[in-house]
RNA sequence: GCUCAAGUGGCGGAAUUGGUAGACGCGCUGGAUUCAAAAUCCAGUUCCUUCGGGAGUGUGGGUUCGAUUCCCACCUUGAGUACCA
């Protein structure tokens, strides 16, 4: 074989690895173990583009990398199986959706083999699986089995906290759970009745039921999300939405927040994922203070960051939806209020969010308290207070807050000022460094620091407030009314949860015959007529059973996507033999720690994160789980865009007077099927300007369709951008106009205006690649053509790996004939047979090596691996050039390149002579010596002016080059009796004489 | 608005701590080879130029002998977030 025959050699070598499990990891090990990882994909239908490999082929390059390394690696891939667009494939057309699931699936794995990755597949996990869901089931009633101990600050067993409640009550108990907790002593806790404790424990469980606001769209039947929503109704079919309360689980990962927070430092991720994280966590500190209502008995506690301007309190603001402005609004304001509030309860979130310039609120009539003056502070309502965050309620401080100071000005209200020398006329002082309290009593003179440690301590002295840390994470809703998820190990009797024993795990998915929710609005388990737990023999039966006193019914909910996701690094950890009674075993969870380096994109960045954090810092607590962070270190790969190409249908307007000469109509109308070839002018058009494109335009146009000269008269030009498929344009974005004819019916009869060659040019824009925008690349085209080395060199040469960056299949050749230039190094020898030879390499050939070493070794370490596809092109180049036939450089070469085309890798070790693989073959070794000759050149410049070289000895001081510098000839001659200033030597880069 | 990231040829992008800006690849131009094409190889390719040079890394300043790199202000683009008290 004398030519670069990839797509035999890469078939060869993929069934080779498969064969002998080049790539299976094991769990006994004398060597360092290191776990790589990508984000497992979601297999949907459309198959893989070349965007989704770009993370994997970087992670299978520094697998490859670590192994050559002499690490123990592991790097397995699986699918996060459930999920929506399956089941609404199969609300279509009826066909189960482990069924097409299964059928991507399969899709899935024959692209990926063909790239080529390392994958240990016999570890695969699938989250829709029911030997894994089960241990999804089983951490589910893990968290229900726990509450957060504030003391402790970690989760602990349930009955740990029975305990507690039994012998002194919940008093002293400082835990993370609902706010409304009744409190009891030990008494109290032991005369309850079961379903009272019951009740009282699930508001400290860290997973527990409660009722959530959800955005109900009753034509549809469904929960949708807040993107799904589009002034005020649904965004699929225009229905109307409403907001409704639903009972569902909700996990108490708000317990965790400090944590999360705090682990950030212990983690190798980029400032901005941590910056995002710790922004959706959102820590704030500062003070709650409760303000009395006047001549009322209620009280309205607030959150403030800034307890130092307490004196600066002028008015306070509740949101309208908060629960005492129907208690407190006097009979003369209510009619105001209520106006208000119907008002502001029809504009949609995104409507407030929308505009924040426009102030509005209402006077409720009452008056709150100052905690110290006891002057009266007039209460109002304004939307930008927003009732999910804090207490739904703030003290207004005009002078300090630029919110509070527009509404002041807005209504009239005053505007104290508690700030030394400092002008507040104009807008709000926000500036807590630079200033001092001033008409604050006790507060005055001290600086933001200070006033705020004091004001803490009195408001404590009074009981009216406390210092409080406050935190925007939310709990999060674990139920979702759908049918393709994990279903709950729960059952309900007397109206209380129960959960599954372990034993009876998994609860596995029953079979409905539509997976649309019930007519009464139930989930679409509600559809199941065997979905009913029988407590004796410990089995799901029928539902019709249920009135039987040991039957009762079981969840409807499905779990969320983020559930399966939130645990699958650690199932990897495990044999698929050993994973039978346990997610893994103590040794492997052991073994493997965590995953040393994840790869993913960054939309994950608060969802899938932060809620695995959250599940790995709960199975440490407990003790399940060693480790308490998930993953080391974290890359987010840029995405790959698509090259889009658009035609431009021609539609137009004009007045159409020919039927009333006095009142022109105006028309619009498309010419479907006139097409016009794409150029500056065509974008720029102006139809009021006498432009010769313009007339040329008319006149072409006048020949193909039916334009009458009336229209043509006052004809308005508007061309409309659409979509063509990217395979039918070349290099040049000259369209191939039969194959676009034959593409859709519709454009069977299409006209086309071209260019005067005859030529039909498109324009093209960069964008997400998506099939509905036509631009997806296969990546099976381009293995076929170009081979999986090729592809794989070629991603990762496109740019940086985080970066965002446009594919452009032109550009392949590029790297396609690097490797082409590779196999013809490896065979010079006569009618290029394949040819090493045993002589000791030449200086010039080591020299290329190590310093082909060195680079890759550096960015592989720092994952730019863009820069290292060149530096093999530039290795290959020049030992090319060097007529390198030497065994000792070919051989290092190639084990070079194996982490980036490990097939042509494969194929070349073999021929080198190796049996084995060369998967397990050591990383060359750097050798300075190689790169260093006996002496060396440093360019000197003047001013930058004039640049002479010379040549020094290698190993030379600083002060010995400087000296050598001044002795240069033609330095002295240039510097001819004036005495330099400064001469900046900088050994092997540039010397500088100031003169 | 805030937070983060980024702006370099026709294009994707190099330039490790400030030290010859434009590596490498695509594209383009010319040449060799070929009946021809593909493939391959060689040379050139930031811009302007009166061929001496001159300008040049989003814009305007600053520090420095020297700035793509550091500092200040601004502009643009992308991402995230959204009245967070």
């Amino acid at each position: 074989m004398s030519k670069y025959h990839f797509n035999d050699i890469e078939k060869k070598w993929q069934d080779y690895w498969t064969k002998n499990q080049t790539f299976k990891a094991s769990n006994q090990s004398d060597k360092p173990k290191y776990y790589v990882l990508d984000m497992f994909p979601y297999p949907s239908g459309a198959g893989l583009h070349v965007g989704h490999p770009l993370g994997y082929i970087a992670s299978d390059i520094y697998a490859r990398y670590k192994r050559h390394k002499g690490f123990n690696v592991l790097h397995p891939q699986g699918y996060d199986s459930f999920g929506l667009p399956a089941e609404q494939y199969a609300i279509q057309t009826g066909q189960h959706p482990a069924v097409t699931t299964e059928a991507n699936i399969k899709t899935y794995r024959r692209q990926l083999d063909q790239i080529g990755f390392s994958f240990d597949w016999s570890r695969e996990v699938r989250t829709s699986d029911p030997n894994y869901y089960k241990w999804t089931q089983w951490i589910f009633i893990q968290l229900f089995e726990s509450w957060y101990n504030n003391e402790t600050n970690k989760a602990e067993a349930i009955e740990t906290l029975v305990s507690i409640f039994s012998s002194e009550g919940n008093s002293k108990v400082d835990a993370a759970c609902d706010d409304d907790v009744p409190s009891f002593s030990a008494e109290d806790w032991n005369s309850f009745s079961e379903s009272k404790k019951q009740e009282i424990l699930l508001q400290y469980r860290l997973t527990y039921l409660a009722e959530t606001e959800v955005n109900w769209c009753p034509a549809l039947g469904t929960v949708l999300a807040n993107d799904e929503i589009v002034n005020g109704v649904s965004e699929r079919g225009s229905h109307p939405v409403i907001r409704k309360k639903m009972i569902q689980w909700s996990m108490r990962i708000s317990a965790y927040a400090e944590r999360l927070l705090q682990g950030l430092e212990t983690i190798d991720w980029t400032d901005a994922l941590k910056e995002s994280q710790r922004n959706w966590i959102g820590k704030s500190v500062g003070a709650s203070v409760t303000f009395n209502v006047q001549n009322h008995d209620a009280t309205i506690e607030v959150f403030t960051t800034r307890p130092d301007t307490i004196f600066g309190v002028s008015f306070m603001t509740l949101a309208p939806e908060h629960e005492l402005v129907s208690q407190i609004t006097t009979t003369d304001q209510k009619e105001q209020v209520e106006a208000y509030i119907t008002a502001t309860a029809k504009r949609s979130e995104r409507d407030r969010m929308a505009d924040v310039k426009t102030i509005s609120g209402a006077f409720t009539g009452a008056y709150a308290e100052h905690p110290f003056t006891k002057e009266p502070i007039p209460i109002w309502i304004g939307d930008y207070v927003l009732a999910s965050y804090g207490t739904g309620a703030v003290m207004a401080v005009p002078c300090g807050d630029q919110r509070d100071y527009d509404f002041a000005k807005h209504f009239n209200i005053a505007i104290p000022n508690i700030f030394e020398g400092v002008d507040i006329s104009e807008e709000a002082f926000a500036d807590k460094a630079t200033t001092k309290i001033a008409n604050s009593d006790f507060l005055d003179g001290m600086n933001y620091k200070k006033a705020t440690k004091r004001a803490i301590y009195e408001l404590d002295q009074i009981g009216q407030g406390k210092g409080k840390t406050n935190y925007r994470l939310r709990d999060a809703v674990f139920s979702r009314q759908r049918y393709w998820g994990e279903p709950f190990p729960v059952y309900y009797k007397d109206g209380m949860p129960q959960m599954i024993a372990k034993e009876h795990l998994p609860i596995t998915l029953p079979e409905v015959e539509k997976y649309l929710p019930t007519e009464e609005g139930e989930p679409p388990l509600g559809r199941a007529d065997v979905w009913a737990w029988d407590t004796e023999k410990n089995n799901v039966v029928s539902n019709d059973l249920v009135d039987h006193k040991a039957i009762f019914p079981l969840e409807l909910n499905t779990m969320p996507g983020w559930a399966g996701s939130s645990w699958y690094f650690f199932r990897y950890m495990e044999e698929q033999a050993n994973r039978g009674e346990v997610f893994a075993t103590e040794d492997a969870l052991k073994y493997w720690e965590n995953v040393d380096l994840y790869i993913g994109g960054a939309e994950h960045a608060t969802g899938h994160l932060l809620y695995s954090r959250f599940w790995v810092k709960f199975m440490h607590d407990r003790g399940f789980v060693d480790v308490d962070e998930p993953f080391k270190k974290l890359i987010n790969q840029g995405m790959i865009l698509g090259t889009s190409a658009f035609v431009f249908r021609l539609n137009y307007m004009f007045f159409d007077n020919s039927e009333d000469d006095q009142t022109g109509v105006q028309v619009i109308k498309s010419l479907e099927n006139v097409y016009l070839t794409y150029s500056e002018e065509l974008i720029n058009i102006d139809s009021n300007e006498n432009s010769e494109y313009l007339n040329n335009l008319k006149k072409r146009l006048a020949l193909i369709a039916s334009v009458e000269d009336y229209m043509l008269e006052s004809l308005t030009i508007i061309p409309t951008p659409i979509h063509a498929d990217v395979s039918f344009v070349n290099s040049s974005n000259e369209l191939d106009i039969e194959a676009f004819k034959n593409w859709r019916p519709e454009f069977k009869n299409a006209e086309f205006i071209t260019e005067d060659d005859g030529t039909f040019k498109v324009s093209r824009d960069v964008e997400k690649m998506s099939k509905s925008k036509y631009n997806v690349v296969n990546p099976d085209d381009i293995c076929e053509q170009y081979g999986a080395d090729s592809l794989r060199l070629y991603e990762m040469f496109l740019g940086p790996l985080e970066q965002y960056k446009p594919w452009n299949t032109a550009g392949i050749t590029g790297v396609h004939s690097f490797l082409k230039k590779l196999w013809k190094l490896y065979h010079q020898g006569a009618e290029g047979s394949f040819m090493v030879s045993e002589e000791a390499p030449t200086k010039d050939s080591l020299k290329t090596l190590h310093k082909t070493i060195k680079k890759v070794e550096e960015d592989i370490e720092n994952f730019s691996f863009n820069t290292s596809v060149s530096t093999f092109m530039i290795a290959v180049n020049e030992l090319t050039a060097q007529k390198c036939t030497s065994r000792e450089i070919l051989e290092n070469l190639i084990v070079l390149i194996s982490p980036y085309a490990p097939h042509i890798a494969e194929e070349l070790w073999k021929k080198l002579g190796k049996s084995e693989s060369i998967s397990t073959a050591p990383f060359p070794v750097f050798n300075e010596s190689h790169l260093v000759e006996s002496s060396k050149e440093y360019p000197i410049s003047f001013n930058g002016k004039m640049r002479f070289t010379l040549e020094l000895p290698l190993n030379m001081s600083k002060d010995d080059i400087e000296a050598a510098v001044m002795a240069h000839e033609k330095t002295a001659h240039y510097l001819e009796g004036r005495t330099p200033k400064k001469v900046i030597v900088v050994p092997g880069k540039i010397v500088n004489i100031v003169g």
